[in-house]
DNA sequence: CATTTATATGATATTTTGATAACAATACAG
DNA sequence: CTGTATTGTTATCAAAATATCATATAAATG
């Protein structure tokens, strides 16, 4: 089913530009005209992603996000009319995660709020399935042709990692940042010995999909 | 070829933080030590983003940025101690791009170094396609109608640097300097030999586009 | 058409990169 | 605290990519 976006504004046509921009991008729209309203909405429907106009009668936005935050962690891109400085700033502070100025561009806003929702993107099962292999990061295990493997950790998330974003290309360092962490300040040559484990797991299991290493770049897995 | 990030900070242990962890990330890292130097250097180097502190001596962070706009859209991140929140705000309102708070935290700067970049990226896909052809520099890989050749990657860099620009001729040095990067300093005929085994590649594909030679200037990806 | 200049090409040398094995360090469980 | 599993490091070798060079070919020039 496709994603709520509750979409909360005191002014109606801001509102309706809005459905409109993101109607037309598949996410189902939900309208709220007031603070208190919205955070009703929010405990009702659940949406993925909320924007919400700061300068609203009663109850402004910066209140109405303090009060989302002690319930729940719904994404906040924030509305802002230009040169509301101060208020982008004091938005963010308080538990949004981007803002956007009025007047929109429709182009700005649905690139902003796909870049929230896959920031935010909940991993849903935690589970990718190819032919013959199955990987769970939740339960920590890994299914080759049927068979329960015991996998260290560190093996599975790497598996888990770049089968979950098949054909693209990872280096060697993008792979410490991203399954290793930032912090990490290891030997890139770790990689490689962490591919050649996993690929002894892996060998002969099926000719839909290979760990490919990209020579001069590093690797991926690639799906024929 | 990497991306030139200048740090620009009085206090030359947090520019030697701030080099490390974008070092880590592959990032070319310029250190300017105030407003001044920082202005020169960007003339200079034309970097890819600018972290600047704020709180300076001589010339302050604000002052900067209000200069470097005179001439430069170089994206910006200030870097703020913590509780500056005034300074914070009229950074960005002066051009500034986003901020980090001291002290910080490796995480938390290479995100907003990335989301800026990002954000201020022209080229989102990765890909060029025409008749026959595709290159895809984030799978790293060419296809020739339809079929999947493996590519070494200055190969496939210099073949997708010039079929992103199409008709435009680039001369050796050129093509040496964007695509090899620019401290490199070989022989110029190293391109010719790229483009002939990258012609090897793409003989007889399609007669809507062709790597034409400029005789005595350079190389072109022709679109007819 | 001869001459000069630029480019193409093939062969070879050099450099870079990756796989692997053996070992070291670390974390972890009992 | 000890033994075991995991993770990380390093050295070596092999493979791939790249650079260089010599020479052939082609284009421009007068």
């Amino acid at each position: 089913m496709n994603q709520k976006v509750l979409v909360v504004d005191d002014e109606n046509n801001i509102c309706e530009l809005l459905r409109l921009y993101l109607e037309k991008e598949n996410y189902e729209v939900l309208i709220a005209n007031d603070g208190d309203q919205a955070l009703q909405m929010v405990r009702e429907y659940d949406p993925a992603l909320i924007l919400l106009d700061i300068m609203m009668p009663h109850k402004d936005g910066w209140e109405t996000v303090r009060e989302l935050r002690t319930f729940s962690a719904t994404p906040v891109i924030m509305l802002s009319a230009r040169g509301e400085t101060f208020d982008r700033i004091m938005g963010l502070d308080l538990g949004a995660d981007d803002y956007v100025a009025k007047p929109f561009d429709a182009k700005e806003v649905i690139a902003r709020v796909k870049a929230v929702l896959r920031r935010t993107a909940t991993d849903d099962t935690g589970e990718v399935n190819y032919d013959n292999l199955s990987v769970n990061i939740v339960r920590y295990d890994l299914k080759v042709m049927g068979t329960k493997l015991d996998t260290p950790p560190k093996e599975l998330e790497l598996l888990y990692h770049l089968a979950k974003n098949p054909n693209r290309v990872y280096t060697r360092d993008q792979l410490l940042d991203e399954v290793w962490g930032f912090e990490y300040f290891g030997d890139s040559r770790t990689v490689d010995v962490h591919i050649k484990r996993l690929r002894e797991k892996l060998e002969g299991a099926s000719d839909k999909w290979e760990l490919k290493t990209v020579w001069g770049v590093g690797y991926k897995f690639e799906l024929k």
